[in-house]
Formats: structure tokens, sequence, C-alpha cells
DNA sequence: CGTATTATTGACTCCATTCAAAGATAGTGG
DNA sequence: CCACTATCTTTGAATGGAGTCAATAATACG
């Protein structure tokens, strides 16, 4: 099985400017990778957690993507959030321990845990990772409450953004900025933005004809990043 | 000036359930009170702090209310949540050690830090906090979570849970769940949930001509919280 | 008591949804 | 490899919920 790499410690890992030892010391990093865990591979569809599931730590995507979901009392799903590389999930578990969303992965993907006993542990050694876990929690905050007042404007917007954040984020972790698959589908889409799939296809149809990006079914090639950003970002 | 409590402990205070010591021991009580603040009282429009301030600390209302507002990149207002008394604030500070939102008082409030240097010193000291911490953080995501999905129903199922929402959390603190005084205005209450205040002014009219609720001006009477409930859990 | 802010109400408009049907794509087994 | 099926996507037309505009009414404030 050449893809799980159990052995790789933070330090040795691509993403350790990302991921969690952002932030931290050589010294602290090689502290931290005793306690954190590498798990194994996941195909697509398979979870990383389950909502309602005993927490068992907090994770980070080492490769793959995956998606956040959560089930409101109608029965509907609510694509929370899109996960790459380096980026951390599984806080909204510690306040009863259990997990209140699931974590499911959208394509070959491979994960490392901070197992629940571990953080114990690392409060009381090494109180800089303890910093270090409450500024990722505290940016997956912001990042919340930039989606709420993104969810208030149009769907041009919503779906310009949606493609710009996408865009950034892959090009901090080295991949391509202008040109990706997505992993969702128009429904996905349109559930995570709160719109119609049909919207989201008029939409992206709309960027195309307008020569701000290339679609094809699931590939994107955005054409002009600037004229995409100023969608949502400087809008009359 | 007989309003402000400066000498008043964590185990003395009535919220001490709720607030930063929820879940501690009385010895542990009594550790964080050595660290935990009582700050002087402000009045209706003060900041607690400010979007872009220096991140001072993660604080706690201790009597009345307050807002959290943070501004979009076109120059809008929007206001993220409500914060009643025993509620934390200011995690979102954490990230980059610049709040990201401003907290007003919405009406004459008193209110409690623990400072940032402090927290170094729990973290070191009592990691039971730093549990209890993460633990709030992680209910904040939670709420932010569920107001995600909110802002996806229909106007009176947003309104409904408002009104609802805003009724337990009372409740918890002794005041009463049926019967309270809305500190904000038609136009803010839009802002926060995302309608228009026109929208906002119907839709209370329509619960008042019901009689679910008796709702004159920003006096808010609760006839019937099962059927208000039941507009947003259970609609059709 | 008068002024400014806030709230109500009605009419009209529009963006996005829904419904519906056809077209494209991907995956599977013969 | 191709046909077949399921899933996903596109496109059009009609509907509707909430926004906007506008004018009046009520409330709060100095």
């Amino acid at each position: 099985m050449p893809l799980t790499k159990d052995h790789i410690t933070c330090n040795e890992c691509s993403l350790d400017n990302i991921c969690f030892p952002r932030g931290l010391s050589q010294q602290e990093k090689e502290h931290i990778s005793f306690v954190i865990k590498s798990k194994k591979t996941l195909q697509k569809g398979e979870y990383i957690f389950r909502e309602g599931g005993a927490f068992r730590g907090v994770l980070a995507i080492k490769s793959g993507t995956a998606k956040l979901v959560t089930n409101d009392h109608h029965g509907n799903e609510h694509i929370l959030n899109i996960l790459l590389p380096g980026e951390l999930l599984g806080f909204d578990g510690l306040y009863n321990d259990k997990y209140r969303s699931s974590a499911i992965a959208l394509e070959t993907l491979s994960f490392c845990e901070l197992p629940a006993e571990g953080m114990e542990i690392l409060f009381k050694n090494v109180p800089s990772l303890t910093k270090e876990l409450f500024r990722h929690s505290s940016e997956k905050m912001n990042e919340n409450n930039d989606f709420i007042i993104l969810n208030k404007r149009p769907a041009d917007e919503r779906l310009a953004y949606f493609l710009i954040n996408l865009s950034d984020r892959l090009k901090k972790r080295g991949f391509s900025a202008t040109e990706f698959t997505l992993s969702l589908t128009r429904q996905e889409i349109g559930n995570h933005l709160g719109l119609a799939l049909e919207t989201v296809s008029r939409v992206l149809k709309k960027f195309h004809q307008d020569g701000l990006i290339h679609i094809k079914s699931k590939h994107v090639i955005i054409h002009d990043i600037p004229k995409l950003r100023s969608v949502f970002d400087c809008s009359e």
C-alpha cells in the first residue's frame, strides 16, 4: 500500500506550514509528531467521522478533499464546508464529545489525527500548540462568519466567491489557482451555497459566456481571476 | 459607583454554571478568579471591543446585552449575534490577535475579561479550563452552523427561531421565557436574519394575529411557545 | 411639545425557485 | 468496445417569496 504514509511525521510533511504545526518551532513540531497519528486512506464516499459519533479527536486532511455535512430536523442535508489538504476539522465535536457533522471523502483521501487523549497531554506540555489550536479554531469561526455574510448576497456573488475562495486555498497548497476539478455536483454546490442546482448551472454558464471561466462538466479553468473576484468584491 | 462589582469572583457570581467557570470544580473556580477581571459598566452604544482592535482577551457578559457586528467590504454592517449574560465573546480575535467584529452594548452592560496574558497562564496551570474554553468555542461554532442552516429557511421560520432561541436562552439565565423586551429595532432584527425590515414587521404582525405572540413596539409576550416552535421545527 | 427615529402598510418588481423535459456524462456489464 | 442505465446537467417557462419604493403612523427623545 504505497499510498499510506503512517511513518511520516509533521516536520517531514509538505503541509507543515498550513496544518497542525503551523507557527510552531522545529522542536515543537517534533513534540506534536509523537501525538499526531497518520491514519489510513479512505475511498470516495467513506466517512472520516459521523454526525453523532463519539469525539475521537481533531483531524487534518493530508491528501484529497472532503465535505462537511450536517442534517437538520427536516432530514435535509447541508454541506457546511469543503476541506482541502492541511485543513483541520472536528472542532465541533469538542462541545459535548459528539461530532455535530459528518466528514465524507469526495475522492481518495488520507488524513491525520490529534486524538482526544493527546490533546490533554499537549495542553499540559506544549502550551504553544494549545494557542495554535485556538488560532485554528478561531480561523474556522471567522470563515463561518464570512460565509454567513456571503449567504445574504445574490447568486452570482456567492458562486464567484466560492470559486475564488477555492482557487486561493488551492494556490496556498501548491495546486493550480486557475485550473482544477470540482469534486462536487451542481446539486452539492447549490446545497452548500443555499441555491437551487439550476441556479448554479445558469450562473456558471453566464461566467463562462462572459469569459471569466471555462467550465466543462466538473473541470474548471479560471480565465480572469481579478474580474471574477470583482463580482463579489466591488459590485457597484 | 455601586454598579461596578470589581470584587466579585466567579464563585460568587450567579452565572457560574453558564459562564467561564462552567464545568469547573470549586477549587478550579477559585483558580480562574485570580485571572478573570471584572470590568466597568458600559452605556448603550458603547463598545466592548472594536473590529480591527488589538486582541485583549476573551470576554463574558455579566449583565445587559450586546450585539456582535462586523462590516463587509461594501461597508454594510452585519449583526452576527446577540449576546446575553453569561455568554462569551472575542474568540474570533485569537486568529491574528485582532478582533474581527465589534461588540456593542444594547443597553447598560457590565462584563468580565479573561485577559490574553491570563490565558497563557491558565493553559499551563489549569488544563481543565483550557478544555472548557474549547468547549465554549466549539459551542459557538455549532451555533454558527445552526444559524447558517437557518438562513436558508423562509422568513417566518427565521423569526420564529429567533424568538424561541432568545426565549430559551433567557430562561436558562433565570429571566422570563415568555415576556421580554427586544433591544433591537426591526431594522436590526432584519439585518441579523438577512431580511428586510418590512418583512420582519409583516411576519411579527402575522404571529401576533395568529395568537402566537403579543408584540407592541419592542415588548414581546409569547403566548404559545410550542406552536411558535413548530413554525420552524416541523414546518409542513 | 416638536422633532427624529422607528414601525406599519400597500403596491409593484425581481431574483431565484420550482416544475418539466431534454441532453450529456459516467459507470457497468454483456 | 459498445450499449444501457443511472446520474448529472442544461434549458425554458411559470410561479412566488421577499425586496424595494413610498407614504403614513406610532414611538421615543430632548
